[in-house]
RNA sequence: GGGGAGAUACUCAAGCGGCCAACGAGGGCGGACUGUAACUCCGCUGACUACGUCUUCGCAGGUUCGAAUCCUGCUCUCCCCA
């Protein structure tokens, strides 16, 4: 049995954990779960800590559990929300689990014959049946109120003057995941839930339960919740969440996210994100220091993550759109590629239509930028951008006297446009 | 209820009869540099049929050759006294 709790140390992954929980995991094969709420159709990489601390666990000879929260989902945690939280109807939970569910197979092994194979539940499948009259006899009898008040989440939330306050459905969520954790380790001899550092409250009203009602013991791990150097949010870029599903994040801008991230984050997320282990994340440590423009630790980091969430084909692709993008690729290049290569590296660029008449007749710059496809916002901006020697056509700068023609389509249909180094505009002809 | 201050572009904030599409700062965008970064430097930042024209300074009227600037009314915000 690997130590777990020191693969966390480490890795910088360990917050909180209840005393006693190394000695316990280091008896013998433990189950321990995490909680996911289907708020969603797709896990954002926020959830990534939680699903890396399964996965590791896993990797220690332990048994992970995913547990989707169906049924707290329908409550919402008020952990961390200044304001009450809009409820879910059961048809989108029950979409949202499903995908949830395909997401997490990418990290934990569900299928295996081996005794720690990972396993799905459900809480919504067990709260169901349950009646409000026998939940607050069986459950609410052993918890008091005093105890609830005392937790952060409720603390905050009624205790500020500027809240709305709470509703009772929400002061009850600690008691419903409290008996998830319960009902696990009653039926399924789970022993252990992990969470962000936010859940802890939450965790210990579960041990709480199992001591009083389960007359045994349950532990608590918690991780530290991931943030950035710079003090921006973990897992946000331009265009919102970071999504795993490639439909709301192409496994291009996935990747590109992780490439980007500072020297310092990236030494702390190398250890987080990946399953390498300490020798080679020191060696990469060492040789980013040598050569931070290398950006080695970004540049494996990246490779990794992209790697485990969208697989290898997903990932050479990604570093082609990347070396077109930003790599001293020309016009030549360009217009070597294929149509489908050509798409997929432009997979989420704004993009209008131009008809071929226009091209036939010469298309002027103004209008295609603007006039004819307001990418940009008007024409002045258009002009702005001209005079700032900003806009590129297929990689070449070009100035307000410029006009396109046939000879510059790329797959005989596209003219790729470029105001500055980061946006890009697909121009298409019918 | 009484008294006072104010509302200007994405934000903050000057301007107080013509020289105002409106100082300055922040932000944003672009250029040089660079590691697709940070720092630094430079430029741009109302629109258009663009060396000119048009519409903007809370809203609606008015005075004037001419108003963001003066007058009247309205709406909203802030402060002080009761």
């Amino acid at each position: 049995m690997k130590n777990f709790i020191e693969e966390l140390q480490w890795r910088g992954m360990l917050h909180d954990s209840m005393p006693g929980t190394e000695e316990h995991l280091l008896e013998e094969m433990r189950s321990a779960y995490v909680g996911f709420d289907p708020t969603a159709d797709s896990l954002h990489i926020g959830n990534l800590v939680p699903i890396m601390l399964l996965a590791h666990y896993q990797r220690c000879g332990h048994r992970p559990i995913a547990l989707v929260g169906g049924a707290t989902g329908m409550i919402g945690d008020p952990s961390g929300k200044s304001s009450e939280r809009n409820l879910l109807d059961e048809t989108t939970l029950r979409h949202n689990q499903e995908c949830v569910k395909a997401q997490l197979g990418h990290f934990l092994d569900f299928s295996s014959d081996e005794q720690n194979a990972a396993i799905l539940v459900n809480n919504y499948d067990w709260m169901k049946n349950i009646s409000f009259l026998e939940f607050i006899r069986d459950v609410g009898k052993h918890i008091t109120v005093n105890y609830m008040m005392s937790k952060d989440s409720v603390k905050n939330r009624i205790s500020s003057e500027s809240s709305e306050g709470m509703s009772f459905t929400e002061f009850t969520y600690q008691m419903v995941q409290g008996y998830d954790f319960l009902h696990l380790f009653q039926n399924m001899e789970t022993t252990l839930q992990m969470g962000g550092s936010d859940q802890w409250g939450n965790i210990t009203t579960g041990t709480e339960l199992i001591r009083r009602i389960g007359n045994g013991k349950g532990y608590a791990i918690t991780c530290p919740l991931i943030t950035k150097s710079d003090g921006s949010k973990f897992g946000k870029s331009e265009g919102g969440n970071v999504w795993l599903d490639a439909k709301r994040t192409s496994a291009y801008k996935f990747y590109q996210y992780w490439l980007n991230t500072s020297d310092e984050d990236a030494e702390k997320y190398i250890k987080i994100f990946t399953f390498l282990d300490q020798e080679t994340i020191n060696s990469l440590i060492e040789e980013h220091k040598v050569a931070p423009h290398e950006r080695v630790l970004q540049k494996r980091l990246g490779e990794e993550v992209t790697n485990l969430v969208h697989g290898n084909e997903e990932y050479e692709k990604a570093i082609a759109a990347s070396n077109i993008l930003f790599g001293n690729s020309t016009s030549d290049d360009l217009k070597s590629l294929d149509e489908q290569t050509f798409l997929d590296v432009f997979d989420g660029v704004p993009q209008a239509t131009v008809t071929a008449a226009d091209i036939a007749e010469g298309l002027d710059m103004i209008g295609a930028l603007a006039a004819k496809t307001n990418f940009l916002k008007s024409n002045s901006d258009a002009r702005r951008a001209l005079n700032e020697n900003a806009v590129s056509v297929n990689k070449e700068k070009v100035d307000e006297n410029f006009v396109i023609t046939a000879k510059d389509l790329i797959a005989d249909k596209y003219v790729l446009l470029q105001r500055g180094k980061k946006s890009y505009f697909l121009l298409s002809v019918e």
